[in-house]
DNA sequence: CGTACACCCTGGCCGC
DNA sequence: TGCGGCCAGGGTGTAC
């Protein structure tokens, strides 16, 4: 599902087709996703420009000439899909779940679609972004500056919940989701069922760079997919990167010569996989 | 404030 | 084959 490596993968495939380039028409095919849709949205989108795409977390940040920017989510199953000009047959027919038609100033058409519509779309002035209700409370990029063993040490301190979940909230670290944490913990032999307030400062050290490293490699597989972006699948690849304990119940794990077996547990409502020798989970506590 | 959990939505999959 | 039930899960809202 569309973590921060997928959010970044869009923006860049969007780049091209939308940096510098006026929208020319909206179409906006239905009155709500996961909100409504904001006020005149097509309106205050048509004949602007777009100056740069940015992401925050998992939001895609358009902004527009016009000082506004569109934030976009993708939700579950959100998808911005490019149809190039130079298509032998035009563009296709809008489908089911394209909810919102972006057509650019030389005939690139960016369609969202999503069927599961836990997407979003909101504007706002750019110069208010870090004031939005969606972006106020988010934590700092784990890419960023502002993410090291400090920050996290400190944000975890007095904290009861699993580290796992303490993970999971947006309001500590910006752009993980249920992928990546369960990566993240699993090449940091953390348990996922561990206090967050009880992980040594050693294996925090160790988290740090770790959540780095693999979301850094999640977004270089993802711009390897780029070059098929083209396709009308629109599929950026969420489910080809290789992962190590994602996804993969029952199956061996991948740390070298390590015995044991991917198990899947449910976690705040949510699998958690990981490997109990590992992880060195012995119970259900850590 | 921290924590827990229901809810939103659809398509895919599994078992009967 | 058809149908019911469950699962995926990010973020919000509510309750304790």
């Amino acid at each position: 599902m569309p973590e921060l490596p997928e959010v970044e993968t869009v923006r860049r495939g969007l780049e091209p087709a939308m940096k510098g380039k006026t929208v020319a028409h909206v179409d906006v095919r239905r009155p709500d996703l996961r909100w409504p849709f904001p006020t005149r949205m097509a309106e205050r989108l048509t004949g602007q420009k777009v100056l740069r795409l940015r992401r925050r977390s998992k939001y895609l940040l358009i902004d527009m000439e016009s000082n506004e920017t569109l934030i976009v989510h993708l939700g579950m199953s959100g998808r911005m899909l490019i149809h190039w000009p130079d298509a032998p047959d035009g563009h296709p027919e809008p489908e089911k779940h394209d909810h919102v038609v972006f057509d650019m100033e030389g005939g690139v058409r960016v369609v969202f679609n999503d069927p599961r519509r836990f997407g979003l779309m909101d504007m706002c002035q750019t110069a208010a972004l870090d004031r939005h209700k969606l972006l106020a409370h988010i934590g700092p990029e784990p890419l960023g500056n502002g993410f090291d063993d400090t920050y996290l040490g400190a944000a975890l301190l007095g904290r009861k919940t699993a580290i796992k979940t303490a993970l999971l909230d947006q309001k500590l670290v910006a752009g993980l989701g249920n992928i990546y944490v369960c990566e993240a913990l699993w090449r940091a032999r953390i348990s996922p069922f561990m206090r967050a307030c009880d992980v040594p400062p050693a294996k925090i050290r160790d988290l740090v760079p770790v959540i780095r490293e693999i979301l850094v490699e999640a977004i270089e597989k993802g711009g390897s997919s780029l070059k098929d972006y083209r396709q009308t699948d629109g599929d950026l690849g969420y489910f080809q990167h290789q992962f190590a304990a994602y996804g993969r119940e029952g199956k061996p794990c991948r740390a070298p010569d390590c015995k044991g077996k991917i198990v899947r547990a449910a976690q705040g409502g949510r699998s958690t996989f990981y490997c109990h020798i590992c992880q060195n989970v012995l119970e259900r506590d850590g």
